[in-house]
DNA sequence: TCGCGCCCATACTCATCCGTATGTTGGCTG
DNA sequence: CAGCCAACATACGGATGAGTATGGGCGCGA
């Protein structure tokens, strides 16, 4: 799982250079995809040459999976954070969490949620990544919902309901359909947390 | 919008042709995305080689913007033929839909779905191809809503919920989720239609 | 100051892919 | 049967991108 295969000491250095081109990856995977993670370009936009990014790196997949890894980890973190509530305080954590996960200034991190999950579909590491947090967040959703009070059932479908409508919600482009949005999240939300 | 350029009758052979090329590419959307559509691996597929595509299509634009038409079209159609229910039959047809458009047996389907969603975040034809069947399809559920006589909001955010869940819920992988999945839905979907 | 190793540039090879130009074939028509 | 045309195949040029091989600069310790 780690990166241990360097002979000597990790150096900060290092670290700080290879999360710099993960940085600069993700920034490309929000615009165009992980198709669209191309080995020269990212090195472009980063102002050096290949010949930096196979030293800091295996191969494109290496990077590829050190994106992947570094996405897992940081909504896993993202979500523990957003979910630790002081206990009668679950509605408002609950209410905060949608409105994190579905504000439309985090567009960045739709892009990258949509792009990793799509990719998911026919890459194996990938899909176990995207199984992983989604696990940990149904399951800190859950947690809250239980708090509550809820039975266990409706505490999970709750749950599932939350994400899905934050992740669909996402995909749909509704320029074109006559609705009040604002009052229309808010009766969603309503459904969901109530 | 049609294509009437041949200038003699546009023989059924031809149209045909192109039908199959537009098919084939579907299947590689599907698998791979738009991004992995190419022209030389689509031939491929079908047994021929590009001098064929390039006497059917002006180029590989023109075919990924046949197929955002076909898919339109198709996606429209669909929907009006889903949501066409006699009087008072209105819920058992809300139902019905989202059986439908949440079946785990179309995966085909929602796989086209993601990436042509995805790619329509960076293509403005593709977004307004999206753009309208999502307007197309929230339309035809809120007036089954509104049949059932519920108030022109609640049944345009019950309209609008029903289709994030439907796309939210299949871009999720809850395979490490401990959940009852069936019994998760049946609740998800009473919530959306009750 | 000398060498050594980190970090990056340069310069290739090989493969893929788009688009074009042109050759070829089979069927239909006059 | 001559000719034409739709529907391909073949061959090419140019671009892009992965991965490798190799060289160079620069700091740093002995």
């Amino acid at each position: 799982m780690d990166k241990s295969s360097p002979e000597k000491q990790p150096t900060a250095r290092e670290a700080l250079d290879r999360a710099a081109w993960i940085a600069g990856a993700l920034d490309i995977v929000a615009q165009d995809g992980i198709d669209g993670l191309r080995v020269e370009g990212l090195a472009k936009r980063l102002g050096v040459t290949k010949g930096s990014f196979y030293w800091h790196f295996k191969d494109r997949r290496d990077l590829i999976d050190a994106v992947l890894d570094n996405w897992r980890t940081g909504r896993i973190r993202d979500i523990h954070k957003q979910t630790t509530a002081e206990p009668g305080n679950e509605e408002a954590t609950l209410r905060h969490t949608i409105e994190v996960y579905a504000a439309a200034k985090n567009r960045k991190g739709i892009s990258i949620e949509a792009s990793i999950r799509l990719w998911a579909r026919q890459d194996a590491n990938g899909l176990a990544v995207v199984e992983e947090v989604d696990a940990e967040r149904l399951e800190c959703t859950r947690r809250l919902f239980l708090a509550r009070g809820l039975p266990p059932a409706e505490a999970a479908a709750r749950s599932a309901l939350l994400y899905a409508y934050v992740f669909g919600f996402s995909m749909m482009q509704c320029g074109r359909f006559d609705m009040d949005a604002a009052q229309t999240k808010r009766w969603i939300v309503e459904q969901i947390i109530k």
